[in-house]
DNA sequence: ATTTCATAATGCTTTTCCGGCATCAATTAG
DNA sequence: CTAATTGATGCCGGAAAAGCATTATGAAAT
């Protein structure tokens, strides 16, 4: 396969044409080199392409199945170029999305829905995992962007504010504390405590943690759990109570309770986090998409960090 | 697209690679050519394919859809001039053959089924039609060969000798006739003939007339139909006999009876014919099959000409 | 039969394109 | 800070492709 796009591209002008002088017209080019492209072409395939008799040009059986397949070529080319710079503008694409069990609680489910009728040639593909899971498949590139429990500050990335939400503690319905309207953080010091498994929740706890230390206390834990679903079982089980967010208490079931806390102003924040300089037009535009919606504005005086 | 072959070819490599100099050496170029096409294949793309960030060369997802692409449009090239190269060499193609009523009722079956049989990837076309059809779509090219009734002569053409047959008397059952184990032809001199369609059997008759007019007397015509099925039927019917061939009498329905003519010994040539020079290799393949083939010696004593 | 016309092929020259060498700039490793 | 590696750039030479002019050949017209 010696032979270039450009003998191809003249091989089906004159196998359109049957005409050599008229072929190289429409190519705008000279009639000698079009022959001598064709002679190359057909010494290259070692294969008769036309046959030439000096008042007409007949194409033979083999031009035409080789005409067939250049054409199947030129147009893939063609479609390669214009899924490649739809691609490159974003217009095209895919997004691997990570969330957690707060964000698809929450903001998320509305935002990717609006975006995906804004874009409906950008595939979305979330998937679930605590932050720490998603921080790190950011890193190898196996996300582009994650929905995490923030914020975090980390060189290389970028973020932004989806939505913050207070905490509220849960317990079953016969729990002493069940028919409060309120209650004060320091009042569960000496709860038992149902618990995302400290691994994965570990951002989580970053949070609330030193909350319980300013009410004077270290929560007791007597169960863990792998997802909000999870702890709120144990909890519906009489085994403890549990501190979650407005948004996963929004779906509880019933025999569950879940109490604001009065002296906790702090809210947790779910940010949008991702690598800066991907390069990638879908993400630039999902990017721009979420900062416009960005309605809950980010607290400068309160840059925790990782 | 003012882009060729040899930027694909050396996308993909660097897209493999992920390493210009590694790259350049698997295509046996030196780097900056390498750096240079690339950079020619994102200006003409206007898309940026890589990110280069002096120790490591990453794609983005525009290059990733267009690395897909290109693997295909290579793949699709390579395919191309394989199957061109086996059209060409014969090995694989189409043939459009036509036949008559002779042919397919003779030898043109077994010929057919041991020729595909050696060559599975030549598609074999068979069409039924009269000899004086199956020449007019040779002239126009819609048909590759044609099995006929022959010899027939005429410039630009060449044909090889498949079948002779004697021609046989074709009577019902109730015939006075259909008792004897053999006839003399002049016998059926004031016999009613079924006939076939004048203009469509001109060939067939072209040679059984003046078999005729030699034993003294022109067939009195009473019906006609287009082929020998409806011939066959319209003696049945009692409506005349007729004298066909061999080939066509062994299948010959109950009610019908076929007599030998004594002093015929003129045979029925079946032909094939095909136009010289139609540069096809599944062709030439076919022609040389049927050569070898050829046990019947043409006899060169009778150069009836059409 | 001869002339004329049209077509594709060929010879030669010019232009364009592409590759190689040397070098630069930038980043990383020690 | 130095050395080494990597991709980009400048420049030059050679190969490939195109253009122009011409030829050879076959068909149509006279």
């Amino acid at each position: 396969m010696k032979f270039g796009l450009r003998h191809i591209r003249y091989f089906i002008a004159v196998a359109e044409e049957l005409h050599f002088r008229r072929a190289a017209e429409r190519l705008g080019v000279a009639q000698p080199a079009l022959s001598r492209a064709i002679q190359y072409l057909e010494r290259e395939l070692e294969v008769t392409l036309f046959v030439r008799s000096k008042r007409e040009v007949q194409i033979t059986r083999a031009g035409e199945t080789f005409l067939k397949s250049c054409r199947g070529v030129v147009n893939s080319i063609g479609h390669a170029v214009e899924t490649t710079r739809m691609v490159h503008s974003g217009e095209m694409g895919s997004l691997r999305i990570g969330y957690t069990d707060m964000a698809i609680a929450g903001q998320l489910p509305t935002l990717l829905k609006e975006f995906q009728e804004q874009r409906p040639n950008i595939v979305l593909r979330p998937h679930h995992d605590v932050t720490v899971t998603q921080l790190k498949k950011l890193d190898e590139g196996e996300l582009d962007i994650g929905f995490v429990t923030g914020p975090i500050s980390r060189t290389g990335y970028e973020q932004c504010p989806i939505q913050s939400e207070n905490f509220v503690c849960i317990v079953y319905e016969s729990h002493p504390l069940a028919g409060r309207n309120s209650i004060r953080l320091e009042e569960l010091a000496h709860e038992d405590f149902v618990h995302g498994s400290s691994k994965d929740w570990e951002q989580f706890y970053s949070y609330l943690f030193p909350l319980c230390r300013r009410s004077g206390f270290v929560p007791n834990i007597v169960q863990e759990a792998f997802n909000s679903a999870g702890i709120l079982g144990l909890v519906a089980c009489g085994m403890g109570v549990t501190i979650l967010t407005d948004s996963v208490s929004n779906s509880i079931s019933s025999g569950l309770v879940a109490i604001p806390i009065e002296d906790v102003t702090e809210q947790l924040q779910t940010v949008a986090f991702w690598k800066v300089g991907a390069e990638d037009g879908a993400m630039d535009l999902f990017v721009e998409f979420l900062q416009q919606h960005d309605v809950h504005r980010f607290p400068a005086d309160t840059p925790k960090t990782y």
